[in-house]
DNA sequence: GCCAACGTTGGC
DNA sequence: GCCAACGTTGGC
């Protein structure tokens, strides 16, 4: 089975990819929402992710990757689940919500679609053009194969 | 700080 | 099962 991709929002001042980067890996759980809950399940070890800030930044910062596929939340006894995430490597250039609005090729993005939910899947071309607009290379231990 | 979008809750 | 009220997210 071939990896996908998601993109997962965090409000940068509660835990920013700079967060992520320093402690090195980050329990992604406190998602409340049951879309967002089966975007969390449908994820698997190795899967892509790129980190968005939303509120203040908001922008595409960063690339991670699924450490650790779901389980139960451990911020709640309730049916949610939670991931466990490894960052990748800092985007040399951040893709703003404005690039990506101003983008005719991510016209389509769930992030603009569905704007309020905080797990969407990433398709792979538009993943391609976020890397170029954030001049990153997808690094080896994300390839697609 | 405001407010639109939209998911969730609860009364009926 | 409908739908109004309410709460939250997130852009501006």
């Amino acid at each position: 089975m071939s990896k996908r991709a998601w993109l997962v929002k965090s409000e940068p001042y509660k835990y920013s990819y700079a967060d992520l980067v320093r402690d090195g890996r980050a329990t992604w759980d406190g998602v409340r929402n049951y879309e967002a809950r089966n975007n969390l399940r449908a994820m698997r070890a190795g899967d892509l992710l790129l980190y968005y800030h939303s509120n203040e930044g908001k922008a595409v910062v960063g690339l991670a990757q699924v450490a650790r596929e779901a389980h139960q939340d451990p911020t709640t006894t309730d049916d949610w689940s939670a991931v466990e995430i490894t960052p990748l490597a800092p985007l040399a250039a951040p893709v703003n919500l404005a690039t990506i609005k101003a983008t005719p090729a991510l016209a389509g993005m769930s992030l603009l679609r569905r704007s309020r939910l905080s797990v969407v899947e990433v398709s792979w071309p538009e993943v391609d053009v976020i890397l170029k607009l954030g001049r990153t290379r997808l690094p080896k231990a994300a390839r697609r194969r």
